[in-house]
DNA sequence: GATCAACAATACACCAGTGTATGGAGATTT
DNA sequence: AAATCTCCATACACTGGTGTATTGTTGATC
């Protein structure tokens, strides 16, 4: 599970001729995934779009399950490290609430192919024990986070884990019914305010 | 896109050495499905899995795609006309509103196979054009459903959609990340309870 | 400048899967 | 009982994928 090969920092030859490192295959497997899951990840297809034979993928990984599990550790560690930028700035529950939704909804509607490879991740997960794992992880974590904010709005432990919840799991929801259909920009703003207010417990002030 | 073949009934031999029909390889598809995605599903091995050969695929289906398509067809069929049932019985808000909940939350997560076919259908939807007209027609006749529920919740036709909307993506996003983990029975009913509250208004009244 | 290490190409054996063409057995019809 | 229809088996050609073994090629290092 744990990478054995040294590594190096990549190595140029004279006319910019680049050498691939571990790195930039997993860069390409992040397209593969986003656009196709990880069946779609094939070591031939990915071979080409690098200009390089299997060869190459075969001196960087030892098969093409340490492909997979490489991505995976890597993507668990980026969301992981990211994690120390949801920490709100500071300000009044509700605006620390909006910020905290936008990041989750509409920041990350914008950034598809990260959400297409979260989305692909999750799928994955569902048959792979070793991916399950870490979405857990991934998950547990997020959720811990924005504990800290829905503190302010209720004392009972239990009630702010619940709210925590919902919320995370309201916008993992959004992220796979809306993203990708149209107008789907207008409609997760108007579901985060809804959110918001809901979590803030304002009234239907129509 | 429209079944041509003629669907008669299925003829059974004399020692009951089963004929099959196009609905048991549909069947047999939903089974792949489930556990493994639309990627797991190959022509071969459910020829394995019902005992026949692939003679009797061919028979049945064009190819590979005719399954695929038949498959989705059906699936969309089903998850309109069952809408039926979500008709809620009578009685006030707050009872209607815990019925659909339960229905869409602690029902659902019991029919594992059933989600787990819903989500690998999404999942495909996000690279498969037909697919995701499916998934739309379904969600939107889903949403539209329940709106007759928020509207006396709500006065503002859109604020209704909004809340309608947002209550789905919650129970797809609980099914997709809560589903399958340990303890997850316990915490779907809490976060149903939850939703329930945050949509009648009612405050935190730990 | 010879050697070595990092990276990639080539060639091979192998397997799983699709689709097609054709044959065949059992039931059904005439 | 002969013809026909329905359903499945068999055999074939083909594609695309994995993994391994071997050989080149190019920079770095001594």
């Amino acid at each position: 599970m744990t990478d054995v090969r040294p590594t190096k920092t990549s190595r140029r030859t004279s006319k910019d001729k680049a050498q691939l490192t571990r790195d930039n295959w997993l860069d390409a497997a992040a397209g593969e995934i986003a656009a196709g899951g990880f069946s779609n990840l094939r070591v031939l297809t990915l071979s080409k779009k690098l200009g390089v034979t299997r060869g190459s993928f075969y001196w960087h990984f030892k098969d093409h399950e340490d492909l997979v599990v490489s991505f995976l550790n890597r993507w668990r560690d980026r969301r992981i490290h990211e994690l120390q930028y949801w920490k709100p700035k500071g300000g009044d529950v509700e605006t620390e609430l909006r910020q905290i939704l936008e990041l989750l909804l509409t920041d990350a509607s914008r950034n598809i192919r990260r959400l297409q490879v979260e989305l692909a991740v999750r799928d994955f997960a569902r048959r792979n024990d070793y991916a399950a794992d870490l979405v857990n992880e991934v998950d547990e974590a997020r959720i811990n986070q924005n504990c800290e904010l829905y503190e302010r709005l209720s004392s009972d432990p239990q009630r702010i884990r619940d709210l925590s919840l919902l919320m995370y799991v309201a916008t993992i929801g959004s992220q796979v019914v809306l993203t990708g259909k149209k107008g789907d920009a207008e409609t997760i703003r108007r579901v985060e305010d809804l959110m918001a207010r809901l979590a803030l417990g304002q009234r239907d002030d129509s």
